[in-house]
DNA sequence: TTTACAACCGACCGATCGGTAGTATTTTGG
DNA sequence: CCAAAATACTACCGATCGGTCGGTTGTAAA
């Protein structure tokens, strides 16, 4: 009878994802996991505690697929990418987005695991971009592919529009070309370039 | 001692935006606009009819003002980015979005509401691009900048992140200029361009 | 000054919220 | 096979949810 803790886990994303921290309600979640709400406080002390678990999955799903650090740097980062525009295009909603929306000041450790989720997120595209050129264009033209990842979940989740999201992974793919193309551009001669204004 | 409509809906906006449409109750706007919850039930016959308000006022707000219809295409075009990024750095959050995001098919007046919502905003900034490039292209630049506007709010709501806004006016008014560049070149000759991707 | 009406309010409704206490049931280790 | 420990249960708590009802207050026309 021992329902698994990830199994809840998953449940919750779900229900966060669909409708949000204050939306989702404790009964709701006992219900889909076939348990009694009561049960649920076995594992997890209160519900703000199912937001860090929640965002946490989320990550090790994300990132800890096969490294790619031996692979070239686009290679290994149009792959992150494509594997996040996937899971959003599938699910139509992100969960951080949702959650970064929904949670305040009165559930702080709920506020810091997202800040710490996107941070992550970050930190990995940006990684891998550092890889082809300085660090803080490589942070810059990672912020903007985020934007641009979570932003089209917008389009998505109103418009059910698709493509939208393939559009924008195809043209974060070409901005992070086209910053590593500048940026050895730069470090041959010491012309810089004038075309796309990057800050 | 008549409390003007209008106020209640600004009330409810930032209610809306700070806690999203199930985490904002009637007792709270009441309390914000000093009436009693009851009272509220005068003007609006339930929690759900504020969303629709909420976002026409906020759409009259972002596009009633000068019309730019006789300036030139890319002055109106970045007036109305920045009108449309101003407000959101302003307020560190989106309406639309969080009730994008907060609402389901359990109340389906607000639902259409922020189908409206968007769409009109779409339609506003694709309007102006039509001037310089054909609809379609048109269209896909303007979901692209809807896209990037909105995606920002996650840094700013998350990161404090305020640059990443202004970086994504620059890059947005940019492309659109290059979109229209592009479809002139094409105009005069038939040769196409290769440079961006864009469908 | 009376009348009539809109605005407002206190009190209440059933339902649901997150969370707890105590008990029954299942799993597990010896 | 049996006890201990883990798991899940029933029943309940006070608070709050969206919403309603009938009465009170303020105001402005007659």
């Amino acid at each position: 009878m021992k329902v698994a803790k990830e199994e809840i886990v998953v449940a919750a994303r779900e229900l966060f994802r669909e409708r949000g921290y204050a939306g989702a309600s404790m009964q709701d979640l006992a219900d889909r996991v076939g348990l009694r709400k009561a049960s649920l406080y076995m594992r997890f002390p209160n519900k703000e505690a199912l937001v860090p678990e929640v965002l946490d999955l989320t990550l090790r799903e994300t990132l800890s697929r096969p490294d790619m650090d031996d692979r070239p740097w686009n290679v290994a980062y149009e792959a992150l990418v494509r594997a996040i525009a996937a899971d959003l295009s599938d699910r139509k909603r992100c969960v951080g987005l949702h959650l970064a929306y929904g949670v305040g000041d009165d559930t702080p450790v709920a506020k810091e695991a997202v800040r710490a989720f996107f941070q992550s997120l970050r930190d990995r595209l940006g990684g891998i971009l550092a890889r082809a050129m300085p660090r803080e264009r490589a942070e810059t033209v990672a912020s903007d592919a985020l934007i641009r990842l979570e932003g089209a979940t917008l389009l998505t989740a109103v418009f059910d529009d698709t493509e939208a999201m393939e559009r924008v992974v195809r043209t974060v793919v070409f901005d992070a070309a086209e910053a590593a193309r500048r940026a050895m551009r730069r470090a041959s001669d010491g012309k810089p370039s004038k075309s796309r204004p990057t800050a």
